[in-house]
DNA sequence: ATGGTCGCGTAGCGA
């Protein structure tokens, strides 16, 4: 059977509620990983949500970050937070086990920091946080399951999947550092699902909202689906909503959807 | 041209 699952940054799913409900009914995935809700679990518009035929588990934080994943499918666990995540109080990973037709499917949404500027601390917490991640993904490998591992990892991959890479050589998101994370986790064994299926340059996820960078098409790709072996045998393509972008009160990134056969 | 624009929350930070 066919099991898509897309990954997005919602950019507040309160202050989107409208542009979001109408862009998971047009996207209409069995599985949608949020990023940046930022909102506390309570007051996650989860009425709304539901009556969309969706379950809803969160990791809300108040104002910055918080994930969260819905499914059509029942969602069997959840559990919030990376390990060895003592004194790191943001909310920027989700794992759910859910009950697929075709057998349970682990997915987490995840949100790594942006690390700007380079040099600061922040971009030391950037790093060391997607080692978190890496080992994590480590151990879930192990497991021989299904298992997609998608959201905002603020890393461009390739020159390729910038607009204008020249513009980027000084950002967090596209220092050496940042872009070997992104090899690590397919160095581990994970399929980048956009890699496998399409690949083409110029495929972007995320436009600023600053100096008309969606009207000059100044993009980039830093919204990644990572499959475990036995997801990626199963990926049938990739799609990017990038009308999502051009809607009233956009979002700055667009959903982009895995599609499987499970 | 080192700007621009959003969201949160109501100043200034984060992106």
């Amino acid at each position: 059977m066919p099991l898509s699952i897309a990954t997005w940054n919602v950019n507040s799913i309160l202050a989107r509620l409208p542009t979001a409900l109408a862009v998971l009914k047009h996207v209409d995935a069995d599985i949608v990983c949020l990023q940046e809700i930022k909102c506390e679990d309570a007051r996650f518009p989860r009425l709304e949500i539901e009556s969309m035929g969706y379950n809803v588990a969160t990791h809300g934080q108040k104002t910055y970050n918080g994930v969260a994943i819905l499914s059509k499918h029942r969602i069997e666990e959840e559990a919030p937070g990376l390990p060895e995540g003592e004194g790191d109080d943001h909310a920027r990973y989700l794992e759910c086990v859910i009950a697929a037709p075709g057998g349970p499917v682990r997915v987490a949404s995840v949100y790594a920091p942006n690390g700007n500027p380079v040099g600061t601390e922040k971009f030391s917490y950037k790093l060391a946080w997607h080692d978190r991640l890496i080992a994590h993904a480590e151990r879930l490998l192990a497991l021989e399951e299904f298992c997609v591992i998608a959201g905002d990892y603020n890393i461009i991959p390739r020159d390729v999947d910038a607009d204008d890479p020249a513009s980027w050589r000084g950002d967090a998101l596209f220092q050496p550092e940042s872009i070997g994370k992104y090899r690590a986790l397919a160095n581990l064994g994970y399929v980048e699902c956009f890699m496998q299926a399409d690949g083409r340059p110029r495929q972007f996820t995320f436009w600023d909202y600053q100096a008309g960078a969606w009207r000059r098409d100044h993009g980039i790709r830093i919204d990644h689906l990572f499959a475990s072996p036995q997801a990626a045998d199963r990926l049938t393509g990739v799609s990017i909503h990038r009308d999502a972008r051009a809607m009233d009160k956009p979002s700055d990134h667009v959903p982009i959807i895995g599609a499987f056969d499970w």
